[in-house]
DNA sequence: TGTTAGCACTCTAATTGAACGAGTGCTAAA
DNA sequence: TTTAGCACTCGTTCAATTAGAGTGCTAACA
């Protein structure tokens, strides 16, 4: 267990490397006015906070600067809940007095405004197919073998798949099938819609429809989609203001992930409710090996929808990031539950 | 003008440093078996080229490199027009082999090949608006308030715009006014349809509708898109390894200029049919004026479609990008223009 | 017993200077 | 007109030096 002093320290060790990202030396943090120890008490102290892991030395003539263990310690006892200044506030406010109808609007300000915010790297999940229901669907033929599938969910994102129509099938049996599938499957949750072509609209296809198989193939290309689409960035390019990018490899690193979107998907989703905090190798990747990833998520009616994040060094405000995204996802699943509301 | 040892002596010190980056020396000209002269010849030439500013030097006791007076010349002048090699050739082939059905997937796979076969930035415009007619209409309302409106186009282009519905409009109301809309509408070009509205479709609406006027504003906002969803990226890193881009910050102004949709639009759109070459400050960008851009356009039925370029350092492969982009160009001509006579 | 002053020691970053080499420009000879 | 030769320039590299920040240890102090 550590002293109190020692966590007083350690507290002032993290703060300042946070602040100007060079190792901290027992001098300078003997300066400071909380603390009232000589340098050579500090050293003591650094010393065996390095020996328990929570500090370490870029060399031995250096300061000294958090471990992994230690930004986690910190992260998990030392934080006080910030409260966030007013400026922040009214941001936030401003962006949610505006009228907002549509998800994905209401995401990508997310993004934006939660980068301009942190000066970090935003990134946002947008509200998984799976939350959401069928609002209308449309399939549109271009040619005689090329259609385009479009489907509406209630919460007015919009999906297109081309697809081929199947042979022997005419214009007016494509809008007779649009409409018998509306009709059953208007406000089904888009994770079961597959399963209910089948079980549902299946039989009844069957009797209208020559080509059933080749239809049924369309059908379910016309109900796959991408995950893709959901990931939503704001101010790509923060994170490389930070001294920790310098170097062009680590940036090519990091851009190369931020073009798999399957991979950022991954990275950033998460299910537990509140924040999650991952630093540096905790994210089991190596192109943010020195970063923290800090998340939180939004719900409307209680369901997860989606997640908020931050991407930024290791040597993160942490304080601030948490109060901020706390504030803001908590904004958002305000406004998306009326929104969700609204659409019953 | 230029005698035929200088065209020579500028062909080989350009040729070389575009592959080797460094500075090009007297002695390693000469060494050249194209070149019989001896190193001292090769001074004096190079003294007199750099005087008439088709070469520089970095300081004065390094090899010249390229002005970009030098490289207008041997791009207008020095390049004879190369053959693109078979490997290339199957590439692209094979590409164009697959069965497509839609002018977006073609887009994004072309991006995706140019910047594979050229290792520099490939960026795409996609057709323009204009160029395409209306295949079909849809209005679907989500809440009392809002709808979305769908427009898809005769290539299979996809578009959303979140609306609000007036005051009073009923759900069959909407309804009836989008089959006035698509029976009167279908075909119509998508450049004349914000002005059909009025003069096709306004007087038929004014009978049937009661508030014209908010009506008539939902209508014009469904038409109105933005140009950002036209601009396709290819190996967005990729510029990134070269050497020109070693420093930190140089990387940050592109990456922001990428993000800008539509600068990047305005920069790399071209109206002139056959290559464009800009090189290094003629693109008026601070952030490229070490680049070059190459361009080229494709069309159907002669009609200017849309925009295919590279991005790569002003010590680019000129001879070789300017051979794939003028075949590839040629092959999206031709498939976009089997595709849009398909669709008449 | 905990705290602190003092001091030798360590290591890095910055600076200097020498040696090197690539390349030039000029001159004079072929 | 071409080329060999040579002095000169300038950037790069490497080692040596220095300055400074910081540590760890010891001994003295409260």
């Amino acid at each position: 267990m550590l002293t109190e002093r020692q966590l007083l320290i350690l507290k002032a060790i993290i703060d300042d490397y946070i602040r100007s990202a060079e190792p901290v030396g027992s001098r300078s943090v003997s300066k400071r006015e909380d603390i009232s120890y000589s340098p050579a008490t500090i050293r003591n102290e650094m010393a065996d906070l390095e020996e328990l892991g929570f500090l370490e030395k870029p060399h031995s003539s250096a300061g000294r600067i958090p471990s992994q263990k230690g930004y986690r310690y910190y992260v998990d006892h030392l934080l006080s809940p910030e409260l966030l200044n007013n400026s922040d506030i009214v941001d936030i406010k401003s962006m949610f007095a505006q009228k907002i109808h549509e998800v994905e609007q209401l995401i990508e300000q997310s993004a934006q405004i939660l980068s301009n915010l942190t000066s970090y790297t935003s990134i946002v999940l947008g509200p998984e197919v799976f939350d959401t229901t069928l609002k209308h669907l449309q399939i549109i033929p271009l040619t005689k073998e090329a259609a385009v599938a479009i489907i509406v969910t209630d919460t007015g994102h919009v999906e297109k798949q081309a697809v081929d129509i199947p042979q022997g099938m005419e214009v007016t049996d494509i809008e007779m099938m649009v409409n018998i599938l509306n009709e059953r499957l208007k406000g089904v949750s888009m994770l079961e819609l597959r399963g209910k072509i089948f079980s549902e609209v299946g039989n009844v296809l069957k009797m209208h429809i020559s080509n059933y198989k080749d239809t049924m193939q369309m059908l379910e290309k016309s109900f796959t989609h991408e995950k893709n689409d959901h990931v939503f960035f704001g101010g790509k390019t923060n994170i490389f203001s930070q001294p920790e990018f310098r170097d062009v490899e680590k940036v090519r690193q990091l851009l190369e992930m931020f073009e798999e979107k399957q991979l950022v998907h991954q990275i950033f989703r998460s299910d537990s409710s509140g924040i999650t905090v991952k630093i540096g190798q905790e994210n089991k990747l190596e192109a943010i090996d020195n970063c923290s990833v800090i998340t939180a998520t939004y719900t409307a009616d209680g369901k997860h929808l989606g997640t908020i994040g931050i991407l930024g060094p290791t040597r993160m405000e942490y304080q601030r990031v948490i109060g901020v995204l706390d504030y803001l996802s908590k904004d958002m699943t305000n406004t998306l539950t009326k929104l969700y509301q609204r659409n019953k």
